[in-house]
RNA sequence: GUGGGUGUAGCUCAAUGGUUAGAGCACCAGGCUGUGGACCUGGGGGUUGAGGGUUCGAAACCCUUCACCCACCCCA
């Protein structure tokens, strides 16, 4: 028979990457509740229209990488490709704009994109996501960065850089997009295929090819952050000037711009050269007229999403030690009436006892409580039940000492003998 | 969606078209009848990703398909 695998993109995550995931997402909760964002848990699948009016239906996520299929209510439903649109949703249906003047939110879960998968990309990923609503003040832009590097500290990451722009406002990109079409018109023979239809279609992406003919033609066109309007120049300047007071070091990077429409003013990304080719690790940027088109008041927002795969593989961060572990092994059937009397007293402690399930050789639990790395073993056969004790070896110290045969003084010595 | 690479034991990998597909690690047992890591001996494990074809004979060659890895693209 055919053995039923996972499908293609999907993954178990399990051991040393699993711990790796609590650790992230631990420490991420951790500075989230220091800084005031509350945890919310929206649904994995929602109504297409949400992510093809928010994300833009000319963008790639929502032309070719969506999990969409018609369920039998005839609806059109998808698997989210990203976390804002279903947050904006959230926010919107609950009326948190008339509860409270700012919502800072944050939800961790699964993505799904149909991509053909690679070193840090699957289809099914995981996202830490966190939202802003309400706040105009570039302040803020300079607060989740320093989030973001207060989790990565934390983390103990090192070699990750910050990269910062700013794709303006509605006003300033009318005006710069004939300038920039008009521009690569006559570079036309410099460009690739690709770029040649984003000409067309969205000539800001261009920006993004990593063609050495696109960067070449780049190289003296205008960017779009030297044409920005009044008021987002000012905005960039001081979130700048903020960034500065919490120290941290960004660059500025006029080529960045990102795959998602709604984006505007502040655009941000967080890269590691460790990644491989997809190097991104975090990403976000201010969306100030997305809850608008929505069907929302006019509110602003901004946020980023941490990608959890991706940050776990350049992550050194290792769970602090454990608590000890201590092995029983028994000999016989009355000694092994014993194991429940003492893992009670042990588990309502705290502390850790393990124990084989089948009767085996004492030679065999010995070696199985090494390879387990367990601190202590307890040994219980029918000698130590007529003389009343245990045996208490210490797996590192080598030495052994016999010690009553009651609960409480078992664990007493385990403590004692932790040090 | 496109390109390149790879699929053999739980893991890492061998095997000029030619006997019954091997090794290391891991696992289990014994040596040591009640004491771990080292050593020795033995043991269990495989539809060689799947399906078809060529051949006296295929893990190997051809076709199809699936999966994994890397890159393009795109993105977290």
């Amino acid at each position: 028979m055919e053995k039923i695998r996972t499908l293609r993109g999907f993954r178990d995550i399990f051991g040393e990457e699993m711990e790796k995931f609590r650790i992230i997402e631990d420490t991420s909760r951790h500075y989230f509740k220091l800084l005031g964002f509350n945890e919310i848990e929206i649904p994995a699948l929602e109504k297409t229209e949400l992510f093809t009016r928010s994300i833009g239906d000319a963008t790639d996520i929502v032309e070719k990488e969506m999990f969409t299929f018609v369920d039998a209510g005839g609806d059109s439903l998808t698997l989210r490709p990203e976390a804002t649109a279903g947050v904006v949703r959230f926010y919107l249906q609950e009326g948190m704009y008339v509860k409270e003047r700012v919502s800072k939110l944050f939800t961790i879960g699964s993505m799904f994109r149909h991509e053909r998968p690679q070193k840090g990309r699957f289809r099914q990923f995981h996202q830490i996501d966190v939202e802003v609503f309400g706040v105009s003040d570039p302040f803020i832009d300079a607060e989740l960065l320093w989030l973001i590097s207060l989790i990565l500290d934390k983390l103990m990451l090192e070699g990750y850089s910050i990269e910062v722009n700013s794709v303006g406002c509605r006003v300033c990109r009318n005006g710069f997009r004939d300038k920039v079409v008009a521009y690569f018109e006559t570079k036309r023979d410099m460009l690739c295929e690709d770029c040649l239809r984003r000409l067309e279609r969205s000539p800001l992406r261009i920006f993004d090819c990593k063609k050495e003919g696109c960067i070449k033609a780049t190289e003296e066109s205008p960017f779009l952050f030297d044409s920005l309007c009044k008021d987002c120049n000012e905005h960039f300047d001081s979130f700048l000037d903020y960034l500065g007071q919490f120290k941290i070091k960004a660059t500025l990077n006029k080529r960045l711009v990102r795959g998602l429409d709604y984006y505007t003013k502040t655009v941000f990304e967080v890269t590691s050269e460790n990644l491989g080719a997809q190097k991104a690790f975090i990403a976000g940027g201010r969306y100030d007229n997305l809850v608008e088109e929505m069907g929302g008041p006019p509110i602003p927002g901004i946020g980023f999403a941490i990608g959890v795969e991706r940050l776990s593989l350049i992550t050194s961060a290792r769970r602090p030690s454990e608590v000890p572990l201590t092995y029983l092994a028994y000999l016989g059937k009355d000694a092994k009436r014993y194991i429940v009397p003492i893992l009670e007293r042990f588990v309502s402690s705290g502390y850790r006892l393990f124990y084989s399930y089948e009767e085996k050789s004492l030679k065999s639990q010995m070696r199985y409580a090494d390879s387990l790395n367990a601190e202590f073993v307890l040994i219980l056969g029918e000698d130590e039940i007529k003389k009343n004790l245990i045996i208490l070896r210490s797996m590192r110290g080598k030495w052994q000492k016999e010690v009553p045969l009651n609960p409480d003084s078992i664990l007493k010595e385990v403590i004692s003998s932790t040090l």
